[in-house]
DNA sequence: CAAATTTGTTAGAATGATCTAACTTGTTAC
DNA sequence: GTAACAAGTTAGATCATTCTAACAAATTTG
């Protein structure tokens, strides 16, 4: 059974595999903030376990077992950000942390307890797929709001970027999963967006902002 | 900060400690189910952090700030049972192994809305104090069954033992916290005592069973 | 009280997770 | 295509947590 250790590392291989499933040390090692030799000696341990690929000078790649480990824990951190938003009332922008620590517990029971209360959900508060009992995760292709055209109406559904600050500047906007959005135009100097939503009438979002925002296309 | 290991052995020697507050180190090593040499050093370790009074061959004691750290994981711990049992829908004798993980959660803001959303709860689902914030413990003084005179009512309100099999037989035999007993009669050679309840009207509960039933006298 | 038993201590080792320093391999930029 | 730079590896150390084996102190028992 993987470490609480282990485990961050796995989660963070699959976060940041690319297209092709591979992750180059540096940015394991980075993403976790431990050295580039302890990310090094891990992997080899990962390795011994059977949930890496791994050889030398070679970018790193999770094996289907390593994957599904990885997915399973994702779905423990998915299922309790979901709870504490939907049945102990905390922000979208409180649950990471808490959900970081949760993710690690034990307890089949108490996720599915989670699961059945919440009706199965199949996102999570920031918009992300909860990887099912399988650990499989449903793809979903939105668009970034800074590829949109002006005079489209969109709803938001996703975020590429959850961490708090970012959700702090959504709430002072009043900017919240299914906000529905008119794109009134976009400025070529610095690609910011100038949109209308309820209550507010001409916001201007940075390029920073739109291209974290994922939409769906409602008209 | 205490690592989980040190938080449970924190937590141990709180839950062993005597009327003098004085624990053996061979209780604690089997307590926790480690060799005396690994007590025997963490023990010392803990000394390091102010949070055990150590000296060699004497009993063990925790500091004041030793009790009050154990205290408030305890405290956690047993917001977590009343959390999974009361908001959740687990029975009491599936909740303990949960907590015992989730004690080690850092995230006040987490136990604080567990502890709104149940109308802050002074006991935990097996009829044990909830120690406050500031890690004081409310001393109940309940009294078992097995010392009860005959023709009287009383009401289960706790228990000295909460192992997952003792728990299932109370299931078994439909005894709940809150349960009213009226005694009918105890046998003087195996100290068992016959009781009548709900749905039970000549219930032999043995020995074993009774000292570990704590009551409050209802007439 | 002395022997037997229990309890506690020390020494020495292993494992997991981490670090810094030094080195090697691979990649990029003239 | 070499020099400079970035990325990855190895060596060697530390700290936490655990163990077994050997020994010492304290307690119990006849
Ligand atoms: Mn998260
Ligand atoms: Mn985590
Ligand atoms: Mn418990
Ligand atoms: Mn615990």
């Amino acid at each position: 059974m993987a470490s609480t250790t282990e485990e961050n590392y796995l989660k963070a291989l699959f976060n940041l595999s690319n297209s092709q499933g591979e992750v180059n040390l540096s940015e394991l090692a980075h993403s976790l903030q431990v050295s580039l030799p302890t990310a090094n000696s891990m992997v080899k341990s990962l390795q011994k376990s059977g949930w890496v690929n791994y050889e030398k000078y070679k970018p790193l790649l999770l094996t289907p077992a390593g994957q599904k480990e990885a997915a399973l824990i994702i779905r423990k951190h998915r299922l309790t950000e979901m709870f504490l938003v939907k049945k102990m009332g905390f922000g979208w922008e409180e649950v990471h942390e808490i959900a970081e620590q949760v993710e690690h517990i034990h307890a089949p029971k108490f996720f599915q307890r989670m699961d059945e209360m919440m009706g199965f959900p199949t996102i999570d508060p920031h918009g992300s797929p909860i990887p099912d009992k399988l650990g499989r995760i449903q793809e979903i292709h939105y668009t970034p709001l800074s590829s949109c055209k002006p005079g489209q109406l969109v709803q938001l559904t996703a975020l590429t970027n959850s961490s708090t600050e970012f959700l702090e500047f959504l709430n002072s906007r009043k900017l919240a999963l299914g906000t529905e959005l008119r794109i009134l135009s976009r400025e070529a100097y610095d690609s910011s967006v100038v949109v209308s939503y309820e209550g507010h009438m001409n916001e201007t979002l940075s390029e920073k902002v739109s291209e974290r925002l994922l939409v769906r296309a409602l008209e």
